[in-house]
DNA sequence: TTTCGTATGATTGTATACAATTATACGATA
DNA sequence: TATCGTATAATTGTATACAATCATACGAAA
């Protein structure tokens, strides 16, 4: 996530540009394009209709966040994730959301916490039931109302884009009963601290949850997803 | 700095698309472009004598670093910093710090240590001078020694980042003696924990002089320096 | 056979032309 | 005078043409 976009939003939705960023971008952290694959501007233009343009621009704001990386001259890379970016990234992000928890208790809205409730209720429903898409579903956006609710433009942009990051890697990794109903409670505990206003212990919870969620996947085969390649 | 490239190097400097890039950047961080002020394409092409399509996907790059924000069909504009963004980043700074800090200890080099011993005696009599140029250029290279120390390109990225987009608004808060000297000997403690390979230690204090950096920005005149404009 | 050099093709870098959108000026009408 | 609508200009969005660079294939020379 190069050229951190420290407080933009989301990319102009509508021009050709915006398009290409967004589908590409999807591309990339839905599989389709492989790590190291060679993202051709002709190719990728005709697939979608567009001139060269837009899919030129589109490459440089992709390269700033990170998820190809253009040698000049020569062409533009899926950018690959290696085990210690994963383990940097988790241990930013344990940090950052241990922030962002505690500024959530402050300004938190009632609908936030409600539909944070609401998630967790579900949650324990789907872990239960061993319904492991939904779960990851539920888990995205539990995070996502927590960065929010923090009520600072800079860290949600920051924490989505790291969010998004390891979405790729995770996809690749195994996924338990036990520890989706462990994260479920760890999401409660942070909610009751949020709900009642305790900056301290929600940080302090939300650290150790990210550091778990990373525990877990090196137990899980961290490793090994990327040995098989 | 939206999009934040996570872990890109810098730009490509020989293409025009790099040059007008890291042109534009510097003036606007050096405040030649005011905030909120217009930056048109051709007239900025004309300026560095090329033709809009370098300067369009410079701009585009600009946009996810957060320094210009795009509005859709109608013009590209330097992105004001609120009082409210400068805190978050020192709040967020101060826990990426503390984290650098800490990684730094088991992976800098003696040249780093050493350059970073050289750096403080610098200061030392740079501070006392009244030198606060000097001070200014120092103080950036230890930090900038500390994100080359972590060993983590993502989080010497990061912190690049936001250290650079905050000297907008260092330029315009005033410096002291006192200041200058207190902030030399926490980086003394800092390099000194590093040096003794105790992270917990380097955290706690890299944490805390960004904390008092920020403390310091405020007591002399941060707000004073948006109210006056 | 191996190595080097050249020619060819493919791809990216840049400039320019045209289309679409937005801002401005001006005048007509109430 | 005030307001609205239209025409014009300015600016961005996109497509395309051409230049520069890089990769590959092929053949000549050792």
């Amino acid at each position: 996530m190069q050229g951190y976009d420290l407080k933009q939003e989301v990319t102009d939705k509508y021009s050709l540009r915006g398009r290409v960023f967004n589908k590409v971008r999807e591309d990339i952290l839905s599989g389709k394009y492989k790590e190291n694959e060679e993202l051709k501007e002709i190719a990728i233009g005709e697939e979608l209709g567009v001139s060269r343009t837009p899919v030129r621009e589109a490459f440089r704001q992709l390269e700033l966040e990170g998820l190809i990386q253009i040698i000049p001259n020569k062409g533009a890379y899926v950018t690959g994730i290696t085990i210690e970016d994963v383990k940097d990234i988790y241990m930013i992000r344990s940090k950052l959301e241990g922030l962002c928890a505690s500024w959530a208790c402050e300004h938190i809205t009632k609908e936030q916490l409600e539909e944070m409730e609401e998630n967790i209720y579900l949650a324990k429903f789907h872990a239960e039931k061993g319904h492991f898409e939904q779960m990851s579903e539920l888990d995205s956006r539990f995070h996502e109302i927590m960065y929010e609710a923090c009520n600072s433009k800079m860290l949600e942009h920051l924490l989505k884009d790291f969010h998004q990051y390891v979405q790729r890697v995770r996809r690749k990794t195994l996924s338990t009963i036990e520890r989706s109903l462990a994260s479920n409670s760890e999401h409660q505990a942070i909610m009751e601290a949020i709900r009642d206003n305790n900056p301290e212990r929600a940080d302090e919870l939300a650290t150790l949850h990210i550091h778990n969620a990373y525990e877990n996947m090196v137990k899980n085969g961290l490793k090994e997803a990327y040995l098989n390649e």
